[in-house]
RNA sequence: GGAGGGGUUCCCGAGUGGCCAAAGGGGGCAGACUGUAAAUCUGCUGGCUCUGCCUUCGGAGGUUCGAAUCCUCCCCCCUCCGCCA
């Protein structure tokens, strides 16, 4: 593919590229570039925000370049400080090996194994010693340091900076050395890191890689950062029904958003997409399509297209689900009030909660609606639904 | 070491003796509507054996008929000054 060419497919979505003519330049000389990305094994899941870095390092590889994909073990005993004034709990062993098995199973849904190296920094970081350590830590100057926002602005509000969190970026920019990378991707949030490796690289008398940003996906709430702790994301193992259910939810502005970065569908399907919305079509459709596209990447198309149907049936016409959790409650005198039931067959969080929901008319008892939370409840079976989307298949004995 | 400010329900944040299970906002949940778990509107949002009762406002005591609100001690956070350089 001519450069141009593999310019415009790169640039897709991207924030921002350091220095671009250095790209063109390489892509020029260099017929396949070693992309690198790394990762902190620091929580076991991974959700769609991280995919959006792992989508470019595919587009990469499509391109026919060879993708690094670094698993930071070495790395996540220091906790990245981007971004952030608390230290993070150092992790075991343990805890890292079993959250890097999980990316690397996730992350080949996406990626061409044939195409991808994965390396662990450990293998270098554990040789260096002490002495190698100090020899790094003597290329970059306290001032140099300090530029990064976070740093400064922990630095003049006199809040507490670890010596540690200085070495994060050293041990991240070398890891650019020791792989000898191209090209190194990474989040807008690492805009400072991955420049520390260009550094570390020319240093080193090797050509600096080129760094490439990508923005971080919104979460669910379209307004802050896709996050596990913010509780909004869509995990990659999500059940087909969940992540159906969460690609349908996400407003028909944000979806967008979502398209451009997740989507694998051509930018002028995308344009495309666009026109038939401006002529009234309804956004809904499209988010269907990009739904189905969602699921099927991480689970298969007979799911993806069971969970549009459950959908379907659920939400649109109100219908009851094929699965449901199947519960057995015992009642000591032969029966149960309602609002009792519903707490300990999980529907509800409390009997409080439960009786809140009767009263407003969230519950249904095999599709009937019910109005009275102590309603007793004799033995027997019956589909008992709480709002649109808690179902239980419930016996009482 | 000195002076001051602050810790409130999931989060932010009001409340300075009873009308406070605690304003307002956010988030979450539910209902209506719809084109979807979009948007919009409305309601709910500590627990229970639920027209009542119980537990909650950093912790422990105390004053009072009655305390998130007053007093005492303790813990934690922030600001300014000093010490140090």
């Amino acid at each position: 593919m001519k450069v141009e060419e593999q310019i415009a497919e790169i640039e897709r979505g991207v924030e921002e590229i350091v220095p671009e003519s250095e790209l063109v330049e390489r892509l020029e000389n260099k017929p396949q570039l070693r992309i690198k990305a790394g990762f902190d094994p620091t929580a076991p899941d991974l959700h769609l925000g991280h995919t959006v870095l792992i989508n470019k390092m595919r587009q990469f590889q499509e391109l026919g370049h060879k993708v690094v994909f670094l698993i930071g073990d070495f790395t996540a005993m220091i906790g990245d400080p981007s971004g952030k004034s608390a230290t993070r709990p150092p992790l075991t062993r343990e805890q890292i090996e079993v959250n890097a098995a999980t990316y690397k199973e996730q992350v080949f849904k996406i990626l061409d194994p044939e195409r991808t190296e994965v390396r662990y920094n450990s293998e270098w970081f554990d040789k260096m010693g002490a002495d190698g350590m100090v020899r790094l830590a003597a290329q970059h100057t306290v001032a140099r340091m300090l530029e990064r926002d976070d740093f400064s602005k922990r630095f003049k509000g006199e809040r507490p900076i670890s010596i540690h969190e200085f070495l994060y970026p050293l041990v991240q920019g070398y890891d650019s050395v020791a792989l000898k990378s191209d090209i190194e991707l990474g989040g807008t949030d690492q805009k400072f890191n991955l420049l520390v490796g260009r550094e570390l690289q020319k240093r080193e008398g090797q050509l600096p890689q080129i760094i490439l940003t990508m923005p971080l996906l919104e979460g669910l709430d379209g307004v802050q950062k896709m996050s596990k702790s913010l509780d909004n994301t869509i995990g990659v193992t999500d059940s087909a029904n969940e992540m159906f259910g969460k690609v349908m939810s996400i407003s028909d502005k944000l979806m967008w958003r979502y398209i451009e970065l997740l989507s694998f569908r051509a930018l002028n399907d995308v344009a495309k997409m666009h026109q038939q919305v401006d002529d009234g079509a309804n956004p809904r459709d499209i988010k269907f399509d990009f739904a189905l596209e969602i699921v099927e990447r991480f689970h298969d198309r007979a799911s993806a297209e069971s969970a549009m149907q459950d959908f379907m049936q659920r939400f649109q016409k109100g219908g009851i689900p094929d699965d449901m959790p199947d519960v057995e409650i015992g009642a000591e005198k032969g029966s149960i009030p309602l609002a009792n039931l519903l707490k300990d067959a999980g529907l509800c969080q409390s009997t409080s909660d439960a009786m809140r929901m009767v009263k407003q008319g969230a519950v249904r008892i095999d599709g009937e609606r019910v109005e009275d939370p102590k309603l007793m409840i004799n033995t027997g079976v019956g589909v008992y639904q709480v709002g649109k989307r808690k179902f239980a298949r419930i016996t009482v004995v």
